[in-house]
DNA sequence: AAAATAAACTTGCAAAATGCAAGTTTATTT
DNA sequence: AAATAAACTTGCATTTTGCAAGTTTATTTT
């Protein structure tokens, strides 16, 4: 059973590098906003089926964890939430930008990845 | 004992976001490469004592990580190593910084940390 | 030159995080 | 009313990380 999922961590080091990991450094948390920021998708089975196939366990935990963390919120019923980036959550943008800007230039066939991706999405350029 | 440390990941897609994510994305990656960009940090045991405490099986298996995977090299003898980011490893600066800028916003008193840290160190301020 | 120190690891074991496959529980459709 | 689907939950295996204590060879110190 995942318990707490990430632990609450006592704190590395007051380094805004360190902490910022720390909040969103694990593996998964930051694809889960790419998801919402470029294929604004919202509900959990869309977050279900993107590529990299996270399992349903820790895909229900991190939204517990972002959702408390204030990076992301909820509308909607139990059975039907729809989450969308909080304030908080949109200013992740810079970092998920230089993130994917490295990967562009250095990945081989990741930008026409992208380009297919959008083709089913929301169709957000940027 | 640490067989092969993170794995050579079978990636999980062509993101270029979970690429990137693959290839530093793990706990300690980033920590090692911000030493090296902001406090000229560049043999084992200068990263070993910074603030955040890396144990030494896990310092010792990112070095050779990222060296295998072209982010960082070194030159000088086995026993006395001499790191340096290689021109792809200075290309996450970008990334760092962004994560940097994030937290400084909101992490309370990590500005302030940076500012101490930044006294005993070769004074890189950007 | 011998002893002490230090730099760069190595080892073994424990704990935490992640992954996988198979449930369960209510809402919503058919 | 039955089938489907959305959002979880559970149990267990594997991977990754953390901790404490070595080891080995170079460099200083005495």
């Amino acid at each position: 059973m995942v318990k707490k999922g990430i632990k609450k961590s006592e704190i590395r080091s007051m380094c805004p590098i360190s902490c910022t990991l720390e909040l969103v450094g694990d593996k998964w948390s930051l694809l889960i906003i790419r998801d919402m920021l470029f294929f604004e998708k919202s509900t959990y089975n869309e977050f279900l089926d993107s590529g990299e196939k996270i399992s349903t366990n820790i895909l229900n935990d991190r939204l517990i964890m972002l959702t408390e963390r204030g990076l992301i919120s909820y509308t909607g019923t139990a059975k039907r939430k729809r989450y969308k980036l909080t304030k908080l959550g949109l200013e992740l943008k810079p970092i998920i930008d230089a993130v994917g800007s490295f990967g562009m230039k250095h990945f081989e066939g990741s930008k026409e990845y992208v380009q297919q991706q959008l083709k089913g999405s929301g169709r957000k350029t940027h």
